[in-house]
DNA sequence: CGAATATGATTGTAGGACAATTTTGACAGA
DNA sequence: TCTGTCAAAATTGTCCTACAATCATATTCG
C-alpha cells in the first residue's frame, strides 16, 4: 500500500548542508506526525534512511537538543520532546511577553519602509472570512500571522528566540484537539491585534497579543492529563 | 614566561560528558579572554589541546552555535561571536521583557517554600556596601543576583531562555569598559528591585527591573563603534 | 511469577581517510 | 610599494571503521 519513500539526500547538493538536511528531515517528520512526541530516534536507523553518516546525525541531534526539540539523555539516546503541563505553562508565560514585545514593536514600526504593505498583504490572505477553516490551514495562517508580526517588529534576535520556543512541538502535541470554536476565537483575536498594529498603537497591540495568548494558554492548560507528558518530579 | 597550561580531559570522568567538557572549556576561555570575540576556533587545535576527538569538538561547535555563542560559517569555520550595535539593542529589548517577567514572577512567589530565605541569603552576599567593588567581583554578584531572581520565579524554561541570551559574550565585549559609576548605578538599581521583590509587589519589581536594563542598555549603546562588530548590511 | 543473567542493540568516543574549499605565501607585473 | 595570480598548505565536511560502556531485551533459574 504505502511506497517505501526513502528520502535519500540529493547528492548534488552543496557540501556543508548535510546537518541542516538531517534537521529539516526530522523537524518535518515531527510536524507531519511521522515521529511522534516521546518516540525514540535511533541514530543508525537514520543514517541508513537518509544516507548520511552517524557524525552528521549526532550533530543534528545536538542542534535540536539545544533548541529544545528533542531530549538527549546520555547513553540512552534521543527522543522527540513532549512537554509536561508545567512546562507548557512556563512556555506560554515566556511566549506571552516575547510575542507581546513583537506586537508592540510591529505597531511602532508599521509605517517604516514597506512594513505596512507587507503586513496588509499577509492580512489579506489570513483575514477571517467567516467560513469554516480546516485545522492545518489555520495552523499555517496562524504561523504566517505571528511570523509577519515579528518580522515587521524588526528585531532579528527576537525571531530566533521565538522560533526556539518549541512551538511546533506543542502544536503537534495539543493542536489536533483544537475545536472549531478555538479557531474561531483565535481568528477574532487576530483581527483585534491586526487592528491595533495597523493603527500604530503599541500598547494596545501588545495587550491584545497578550490576551490572545493568555486565552490560548487557559484553553490548552485545561486539557486532560493525557495531552501532556507526565510530570517527573 | 607563561606556563603551557594544557587542559587535558580528566579521563576518569564518566563517559557521556565529553562534549559538555569541550563547551565548558570554550566558554571559560571566552569569559577569561583566552579566546577573544571574533577569534577563529580551529577544530584540530582544540582536539590536540584537550585530548578529545574531532567529532566531539564539532558537536560542541553546533551546540554553541545554536546558543549564539559562536558563529558557524560553512567551510570557513567557527569564530567567537561579536555583537553589532544593532544586535546589542535587539538583545536588550528581549532581555528587558524576559527579566522583567522573571522579576514579576519572583515577587509573586517570594513567599512560597524557602524562596524568601534563598533570596535573602543571596541578597546578604551581594547587597551594596558602599565600598569600591572590583569589576569581576561585581560581574559575579550581578550574575548571582539575576540568576536568583529567575530561580525564585520558578519558570525553568525562562532560566534556559535567559541563559541563551549571549550575555557572557556581551559582557566580555562591553563589560571591561564599565566604570565605577556604572557599577554604583547598577547596585542602586539592584537594591530597588530587591525591595520590590521582598515586598511581593510584582508590578513594581518588573518595572524596576526593566528600568535597570533600559539604563544599562542606554549606556552600552552609547559606547563608540569600536566596541561593536561592524554592521554587515 | 520474580530475579538473576546472558545476549544483542545502541551509544560515546577515538581515529583515519579524502575531496572540497579556504587561507596563506610566494611571485610577477604595474 | 602595491596588486593580482597561482600553487601549496591548512582546514573543513563528510564518511568510515572500531571498540568499550551502557542500555534493552530475552532467557534461564529459583
Amino acid at each position: 500500500m504505502s511506497v517505501e519513500l526513502v528520502q535519500e539526500r540529493n547528492s548534488d547538493q552543496r557540501r556543508g548542508g548535510t546537518v541542516d538536511f538531517v534537521v529539516q528531515h526530522l523537524v518535518d517528520g515531527i510536524l507531519h506526525g511521522r515521529f511522534a512526541p516521546g518516540q525514540r530516534l535511533v541514530a543508525r536507523d537514520l543514517t541508513e534512511e537518509m544516507g548520511v553518516s552517524r557524525g552528521s546525525v549526532r550533530e543534528a541531534f545536538r542542534l535540536m537538543a539545544a533548541d529544545g526539540l528533542v531530549d538527549l539523555v546520555p547513553n540512552k539516546g534521543v527522543t522527540v520532546r513532549r512537554l509536561s503541563r508545567h512546562q507548557t505553562r512556563d512556555l506560554f508565560e515566556i511566549r506571552e511577553v516575547l510575542e507581546g514585545l513583537a506586537a508592540k514593536l510591529a505597531a511602532q514600526r508599521i509605517n517604516v519602509n514597506d512594513n505596512r504593505a507587507m503586513f496588509e498583504s499577509m492580512w489579506r490572505t489570513v483575514r477571517p472570512r467567516g467560513h469554516h477553516l480546516a485545522w492545518d490551514i489555520f495552523i499555517e495562517h496562524n504561523r504566517l500571522f505571528h511570523r509577519t508580526i515579528v518580522s515587521v517588529g524588526g528585531n532579528l534576535l527576537l525571531k530566533d528566540a521565538i522560533d526556539k520556543l518549541q512551538l511546533p512541538i506543542m502544536m503537534v502535541q495539543v493542536g489536533r484537539m483544537m475545536a472549531d470554536e478555538n479557531i474561531q476565537q483565535s481568528e477574532n483575536d487576530h483581527a483585534t491585534i491586526a487592528d491595533a498594529i495597523l493603527d500604530g498603537d503599541p500598547g494596545r497591540a501588545a495587550e491584545a497579543m497578550q490576551n490572545h495568548l493568555r486565552e490560548l494558554a487557559d484553553w490548552v492548560l485545561a486539557l486532560p492529563d493525557s495531552a501532556f507528558k507526565r510530570e517527573e518530579n
